[in-house]
DNA sequence: CATGATGTTGACGTGAGCGTTAATCTTAGG
DNA sequence: CCTAAGATTAACGCTCACGTCAACATCATG
C-alpha cells in the first residue's frame, strides 16, 4: 500500500529504539516488515513505523507488557482482516461476529484507558492542592512583616 | 505519632504485595519501619502504609522506576524536615531554601503527571472515535435492509 | 511455656526487555 | 566492481524488581 520504503535503521531511528527492539517486537509477533529486499533485508512501510509507535505508545503511557499489547495487536489485526473481507464482500454472519469481537475488545481497553485516566487526575489535583499549600506557606514565611 | 501497630505482614495484606516486596523498597530506601520489636522484627504505623502505597502509586501509576521514586520520596521526606524545622523555629533563609526546592520538585513531578494526562487523554479520544466507527460500521452491517 | 505462625538475614533464582558481540552477508554510492 | 555502512541470525549478557529457599529467631496465643 504504502510501499516498503524504510530499512530497519531508518525505523530505529525515527521511533526512536533500537534496532534490536524493532527484532524483538517481530520475535514477539508484534510487527513484521511488510517486505524484503531481494537478499532479504526487512522492509518497512510507513504504517508499519506507526505499529512500532504504537506498541510504544501502549507500553509507556498505559504500562503494559508485551504479551498484552500483542493481544490488543492482533485485535487490530482482526478488524483489518474484516476490512479486508467486508470489501470482499464476505457472509453477513461472520462479519457481525468478528466486528463484535473487535468492539469488545476496544471497550476493554477504553476501560482500562478511562480508568487510568481518572486515577491520574485524582493523584494530579492530589499535587495541585500540596502546590498551594506549599506556595501559601512560602508567602506566609517569606512575607516582610505583613502589609497592614 | 501515629503508633507501630502493624507487622510486615499485615501491612503486606493490606496494601496487596509481598514482604518481599516491602523488605526490597527498605534496601532502596525507599521505605523504613517507624520502629522495631524487642526481639527486632519491623513495625509499622499507618503512614508507613501510605508510603508504601504512595510507591506502589508511582510505580503503576506513573509508571517510574525506583530510584525515580526514591528521588520523590527523598524530596517529600525534606519537606517533613521542613515542617519540624519550621516548628522547631528555624532560621528564615533556611526555611525558604528547603521550601524552594520542595516547591520546585513538586511542579516538576506535577508537569510530568499533567504531560501523562494530556497523552492518555489524546489516546482515550483517538479510542473513543474508533468505538464510534465500530458501532456505525456494525449498524449499517446488521441492519435488515433499511428502515425507509 | 509450648508451639505454630510469623519474621529475620542471606543468598541464589527468575522473567521481561532489551544490550552486546561475533561472524557473515547485503546494499548503496562512487 | 569495490567498499564502507548497514543488515542478518545466533547466542550470551545484563538490569530491574522481585520470587524462593534455607536456617534460624521471635511472637502471640491457648
Amino acid at each position: 500500500m504504502t510501499g516498503e520504503t524504510y530499512r530497519i535503521g531508518q525505523v530505529a531511528e525515527r521511533v526512536g529504539v533500537t534496532t534490536r527492539t524493532i527484532r524483538y517486537y517481530e520475535e514477539l509477533g508484534l510487527v513484521s516488515p511488510s517486505g524484503h529486499s531481494p537478499g532479504g533485508a526487512r522492509r518497512y512501510s510507513e504504517e508499519d513505523v506507526a505499529g512500532v509507535r504504537r506498541i510504544r505508545e501502549l507500553q509507556e503511557l498505559m504500562g503494559f507488557d508485551l504479551q498484552t499489547i500483542r493481544r490488543i495487536v492482533l485485535a487490530e489485526r482482526r478488524l483489518q482482516e474484516l476490512r479486508e473481507q467486508y470489501r470482499a464482500g464476505v457472509d453477513e454472519a461472520r462479519r457481525q461476529e468478528i466486528l463484535r469481537e473487535a468492539i469488545a475488545i476496544n471497550d476493554e481497553l477504553r476501560g482500562e484507558v478511562r480508568d487510568k485516566l481518572d486515577r491520574i487526575q485524582a493523584f494530579l489535583e492530589e499535587l495541585n492542592a500540596k502546590a498551594v499549600r506549599y506556595r501559601r506557606f512560602l508567602r506566609v514565611t517569606s512575607s516582610p512583616r505583613s502589609t497592614a
